[in-house]
DNA sequence: TTAGTTAGATTAACCGGTTAGTTAAAATGT
DNA sequence: ACATTTTAACTAACCGGTTAATCTAACTAA
């Protein structure tokens, strides 16, 4: 079960799956271009041939990648050994922060979600099974815990998902064109750091009964989670 | 300023447009086919070329049909007599009745966005300027008209938007892999209604200073706005 | 008459995928 | 210990299909 071995094939096999992460993430399936991937992994174009079997293999493993790395870092969050209502906080938080140092991982995700929708593919079936499905029990679990116990409203679980989440997603979604129209850019670690706070202590005070303790479980988990520096930083090709 | 004539050109043209804004939103502007536009819109290839320069001059003029559309229908909804907190109710409304009714315009929004970002796009900043910068100030101007009456609870305008619009944004993009995931799937009319009255009622009790306005003009808008019929039903090609 | 439209052939570029061969290192024989 | 064979990793060059885009010539409706 050795994932990571140090052998230069693993070290090329890696190379070229993040290449693939990066350019899908940012052209989608049909624009990606597959010299453009090799080049970016220092490999010729038949050696993507050689570790898969096609562009299509390439793409569900870059896709793979991404959503086993993603739930995994999520469900060591929600198996945290504090109180449900600090973890359902801390996976909010650690969402908004994903978007942050990796968002071409949810461009990716957002990409193939309409490819889905519109009934081509394979990968997300996969990828809901192994990835997804042990997350989102674990998360929904989480959340009807934090109800039994009096510590959070009672409320729709999947309800409360969509809030705690789909700003976050939203607010990344929306930056570029919020930096045209408005004359500052979201992106920007100031503006940047404003929302990430707001969004933890709005999150703390809507769904936690006793909103002083939401208030101050947000003020902690802000404090325990400093943001991260931007892993993948966007090079602006055009 | 005619903008609809009823000319037979005019109608090629918008059936090309119509075409294009399907095809371009299923499959982005690499993976859309012109033969495949051309033939939806019971059209010969060539006409394209006769009324757009070429493929990207028509993914432009799709993506900005689009947006003034969606532009100029929150505009009416912002413009309208009732009071701030209640357009602002409707506003949101009217943004999830969109994703459901139209979510293909949803889709070619989403993947410009991704497009935009990672810096190739040219009709990004038109659209900006000409539909979202006039939409997104009037509502922007409607809550603090609302925070300053006392209605509207005194948070960053910006803030909540993210949270009246981001959950929306989220369910429908999240739909696919809940459905693989869960056993429901969100997009059937019996969860949908739920969801889309949830929404609206969870806005009403979070911005309104008077929580139990809030919730009765919750109620009035959902009476008011009926759930519409799905315009534009998927195909499942594959 | 003329703007709108079709049919179909054609071109040129592009791009996914293949082939045939090279290199390096490990395995094997003696 | 050294020669050899085998295998895995990798590359340069190319092929064939696809696709956007053009052109010509004719047809049709207002």
């Amino acid at each position: 079960m050795r994932k990571n071995q140090h052998t230069r094939a693993d070290q090329t096999r890696d190379r070229i799956l993040r290449a693939a992460i990066r350019e899908f993430s940012e052209h989608g399936l049909a624009g990606a271009r597959t010299s453009a991937i090799a080049s970016a992994a220092r490999v010729n174009k038949a050696l993507l041939y050689y570790y898969f079997r096609d562009k299509e293999a390439l793409y569900t493993a870059a896709l793979e990648e991404v959503a086993g790395k993603v739930a995994g870092d999520a469900i060591a969050v929600l198996d945290l050994g504090c109180s449900p209502g600090e973890r359902v906080l801390r996976f909010a938080l650690q969402h908004f922060d994903r978007n942050l140092s990796h968002h071409g991982f949810q461009s990716l995700m957002q990409q193939e979600m309409v490819r889905f929708r519109t009934g081509q593919s394979h990968a997300m079936r996969i990828i809901a099974k192994n990835a997804f499905e042990p997350m989102w029990d674990r998360a929904l679990g989480l959340v009807h815990e934090g109800i039994g116990s009096g510590e959070l409203c009672n409320v729709d679980p999947m309800q409360m998902m969509y809030a705690a989440l789909g700003a976050n997603v939203f607010y990344f979604l929306s930056a570029p064109m919020v930096r045209l129209v408005t004359s500052s850019d979201p992106l920007e670690p100031g503006p940047m750091a404003e929302r990430r706070t707001a969004a933890i202590e709005y999150l703390g005070q809507t769904i936690f009964t006793d909103r002083r303790r939401g208030a101050r479980l947000a003020r902690t988990v802000l404090a325990a989670m400093p943001i991260p520096a931007n892993a993948i930083p966007e090079r602006k090709t055009a």
